[in-house]
RNA sequence: GGGCGCAUAGCUCAGCCGGUUCAGAGCAUCUGCCUUACAAGCAGAGGGUCGGAGGUUCGAAUCCUUCUGCGCCCA
């Protein structure tokens, strides 16, 4: 067989992916072992793959693999959710652009129909991006958040909060999308610094033409919704000016000043006009002083008749606001204009500005929902991956607010809320909340005291609910918990683990939570593992518009399924941005092409039976074993790692195993010579070790180690790497373990004494040991001589108690070598040499003794401590002995 | 303004409920090798008073205080 010498991941990708999805590893079905079930944390239903999606589901991929080959039955639910507002922006520019439709002509009906007509032609591309990452997702149980069933939950779920008391319908100030003309919760808006300007505007005092007082806005446009002036009570300034009216320019409206703490004094000219309707703070002071609320701003940010000032009307607020610096200008208002950088609010969607706008909207009373939800984690019955997130979470719901799940949009589930046709919009008195319009035609007649209202007289709330108040239902109804809630549902729920990126740990972490204890009474998840933020290598953070996003299945084509994931893990502990670089993916690539080598070079060896292999049998079987009990040690710590969530140190543990203990020293060690046969059981013993190594490694590698696993040995159908025992560790020989170490240091200081000595590798020295208690004890073990000889490329090693002639040592441990060689020996520069070692070793003992006979020191450690202080005491002492012997013979 | 976090080798980070696995990993750098698995490789090497200053302790990268410089969340 001929394998070539670089692995093609693109050859065998695909292959493994197709048979572990039709051998159905992937699905899973209730029994009786142990669940371990995971929920994706969905994507955009129009989403492409993009790295952090990569880092996520790598990370999920890799427990749940982990899991399944644990022995548990591993259950991973894929979906997506409908993310309303993108969608249906996408759906209505398809309309638009190919079937030469405006939503404005379509019934509600109609486009709806288009909608999920577009999301089967175009969306979940992102479903099919993970497979090529190898995710085995349970493609069975694909779900969705408009998925009939799933909208039917949600539907009850509106109907049982409201019946509950915990949902209301209310007028709040809301985040106002005046592009997509819908509400925003304040996660779907993002602040960020920029350039404005503040204008200083003076309101002249009732019956005065030059006495006033100087606000400062960001925003002049409002000033006609304006409906008091405040100042700070502690504000000298305008102490005398509290109480007196002035009035707005350009409309000479008179409004009152008043006086709140909150007014900052520092902040512009300490004057703050109060505009209810545009803006969250003046909204909470006008409720303390009474005050009108004049709404000058319509659904598209347009000025309407209520700012009264005729030119402005049916402008956009931009453009109004341009006017009014001419206008205030020339009505001599405008007293100055003022540069300066502030936090402007735009829509994550359209990225149009935010305005506050007041709105009656549909709110989810939080504080009930909460408690529960903040102490789960508080208790850690749901434990966050870095533990730290939890003082975000804490500070967050600590202050929580109302949560306004309403959106203007059709794309979502339609609110079932219905109102008497005779009732005005938005000054309805009765409210109908019902699961269907029969069951709300039935309480609107039972009100009303009116047999004979038909569906007619009733209309139902025309908007949808938000996202994620459908996908805070996601762990419970991908189960169908609502509709069966002793069903699958009771077997999988609590999920395992939650993945996410700490950045929508309020949009989805919180809430699902929420959820889960109000619709379960139990958390969702037992864990939750934040990632961090996928960043370029300048720390930005990846973004479309800056174009610093690599290309995701551009990056799979280049360095294989396998090494993305190796770099996205290797430098990914959890809760830490990682700073991308095409370099990571690339050290994963080599890694592909080491393991593969060493396939090849494994796959390579003739095998010998003959009887005089038992010799080569014994000398290896030191080997062996050392690398059997050091994987035994390494597997400690993974397991270590894989419970404590640091799956990138597990990682790297079997990435240094594998690469340095494995193909640098194992497999050479077993090399036979030239054209010369390895042992049969030491090829075995390889054959099943090389194997067991690809099982550990599967998680994080699955597809290059399914293919090694597979051209190890022959299997049978149904024999698969991902689907075996994950390999078990024993309690490691220590002792053994230690021998080789000391072995391979002996090894690294003789190749050392050939670099710097300019001698080939290849030419055989011959080696001394002094034949100290130590020397005997450590060679007392079968195979080791042999294996240094063998690695060092020595002739032969001696245990003697003579120095030959031509010969430079070295120390390694307390032991003393020399190794002959046929140059002059430079006496000074080798005194040199050792005087200095012998320094440091001297200053070593020192600073041990120091603590040794810091009685404190004696009496206050722990007895292991001294013990060990004690041993290197020992063998400082040891090493200068020899030092001093090798200086005195000079 | 309130809260949280970070600062360790040239770069990216790990270690942080105190003690030779304590100064580590990968990348980068330097030296020597096309050695019969792999040059996308092999064998070696150099490089850090663990941000500054105090303190607790027999002992501090690790705990406390403070300063400096960054980052994030919420207002």
């Amino acid at each position: 067989m001929e394998l070539s010498t670089r692995y093609t991941p693109s050859e065998v990708e695909s292959r493994w992916y197709e048979h572990w999805e039709k051998s159905g590893y992937f699905h899973s079905t209730p029994d009786g072992r142990e669940p371990f079930s995971i929920v994706i944390p969905p994507p955009n239903v129009t989403g492409v793959l993009h790295m952090g999606h990569m880092l996520n589901n790598t990370i999920q991929d890799i427990l749940i693999r982990k899991a399944r080959l644990d022995g548990k039955n591993a259950c991973w639910v894929p979906g997506t959710d409908h993310a309303s507002i993108a969608t249906e922006a996408k759906v209505v520019r398809w309309l638009r652009e190919e079937k030469k439709l405006r939503k404005a002509d379509l019934t509600r009906e109609q486009f709806m129909e288009y909608a999920y007509q577009w999301k089967d032609k175009y969306g979940g591309i992102i479903l099919q991006q993970l497979r090529r990452l190898g995710a085995s997702c349970d493609w069975q149980r694909t779900a969705f958040t408009m998925d009939k069933g799933y909208y039917e939950d949600c539907i009850r779920m509106f109907v049982d909060l409201y019946q509950k008391g915990k949902l209301y319908r209310g007028q709040r100030m809301v985040n106002w999308d005046p592009e997509a003309k819908t509400v925003l919760s304040n996660e779907e808006v993002l602040y960020n610094e920029e350039q404005a300007q503040l204008f200083h505007i003076k309101y002249l005092l009732e019956g005065s033409d030059s006495e006033g007082i100087t606000i400062a806005t960001q925003r002049p446009e409002t000033i006609f919704a304006d409906v008091a002036v405040a100042v700070n009570p502690n504000d000298k300034r305008y102490k005398n000016l509290v109480g007196k009216n002035v009035r707005i320019p350009l409309i000479d409206r008179l409004i009152p000043v008043i006086a709140d703490d909150y007014v900052d004094i520092e902040f512009g000219t300490g004057a703050l006009k109060i505009t209810p309707a545009h803006d969250p703070n003046d909204y909470e002071i006008g409720l303390r002083y009474n005050l009108a609320v004049i709404d000058t701003l319509d659904d598209d940010g347009r000025l309407n008749d209520l700012c009264t000032y005729k030119p402005l009307v049916g402008l956009d607020r931009f453009e109004a606001r341009k006017r009014m610096k001419a206008l205030l200008e020339e009505s001599g208002n405008l007293v100055k204009l003022e540069d300066y950088v502030t936090k402007i609010g735009r829509s994550e969607r359209t990225n149009s500005v935010v305005e506050p706008k007041l709105s009656l909207q549909w709110f989810v009373r939080m504080s009930d929902l909460g408690a529960p939800a903040l102490k789960a984690v508080l208790d850690r019955e749901v434990q966050f991956y870095p533990d730290n997130f939890q003082n975000l979470y804490r500070n967050w719901m600590e202050n929580l607010r109302d949560w306004c799940i309403s959106r203007q949009l059709w794309w979502g589930q339609h609110i079932p809320a219905w109102y008497l046709k005779a009732e005005g919009l938005n000054k309805e008195t009765h409210i109908f909340v019902a699961q269907s319009a029969e069951e709300a035609l039935e309480q609107a007649r039972n009100a009303t005291g009116n047999p004979h209202l038909t569906p007619d007289d009733l209309r139902q709330d025309e908007d949808v609910l938000d996202t994620w108040a459908s996908s805070w239902l996601w762990p419970i109804s991908v189960f169908d918990g609502f509709r069966q809630p002793q069903g699958e549902v009771a077997y999988y729920y609590p999920t395992s683990v939650l993945v996410t990126g700490w950045d929508i740990i309020f949009f989805w972490v919180a809430r699902m939570i929420m959820a889960g204890y109000e619709y379960r009474g139990e958390r969702p998840f037992k864990a939750v593992y934040f990632t961090g933020m996928v960043r370029d290598k300048l720390r930005r953070k990846m973004s479309k518009s800056l174009g610093n996003s690599p290309d995701a299945l551009k990056l799979l084509d280049d360095y294989g399924a396998d090494g993305v994931r190796y770099g996205l893990m290797s430098s990914a502990a959890a809760g830490n941005d990682i700073l991308f670089d095409d370099k990571l993916c690339e050290n994963g690539r080599n890694f592909c092409n080491k393991l593969w080598n060493a396939l090849r070079l494994v796959k390579g060896w003739q095998v010998a039976e003959t009887a005089e292999n038992e010799a080569e049998t014994r000398k290896n079987a030191l080997a062996v074993r050392w690398m059997r009990e050091k994987f035994s040690q390494v597997l400690t710590e993974v397991e270590g790692h894989f419970s404590a969530f640091r799956l990138s140190e597990a990682l790297l543990a079997l990435y240094g195993f594998i690469w340095d203990d494995f193909c640098s020293w194992y497999l050479e060690m077993i090399k036979p010579g030239f054209e010369k046969p390895i042992d049969r059981a030491t090829y075995e013993a390889t054959l099943d070790l090389y194997a067991d190594l690809m099982v550990a490694l599967h998680p994080f590698m699955p597809f290059i180690t399914e293919e090694i696993w597979h051209q190890l040995r022959e299997r049978t159908p149904g024999q698969d790497c991902m689907m075996q025992t994950y390999p078990k560790p024993d309690v490691a020989d220590e002792a053994l373990i230690r021998q080789v170490e000391s072995a391979k240091d002996v090894i690294t200081k003789v190749r050392e004494l050939r670099n710097s000595n300019q001698i080939k590798p290849r030419e055989a020295l011959s080696a001394t040991v002094q034949d100290s208690e130590s020397a005997l004890a450590l060679y007392a073990r079968e195979g080791l001589l042999e294996m240094v000889v063998k690695l060092a490329v020595l002739s032969g090693l001696e245990i003697h108690h003579e120095e030959p002639a031509n010969s430079k040592s070295f120390i390694s441990g307390t032991e003393k070598y020399y190794v002959v060689i046929n140059q002059e020996i430079d006496v000074e520069a080798e005194r040199a040499k050792i005087q200095q070692e012998l320094e440091y070793q001297r200053g070593f003992l020192k600073s041990i003794e120091a603590k040794l006979s810091n009685e404190r020191f004696v009496a206050g450690a722990p007895a292991a401590v001294v013990e060990n202080e004690r041993k290197k005491q020992a063998d400082a002492l040891a090493r200068i002995g020899i030092l001093e012997e090798s200086l005195a013979r000079l």
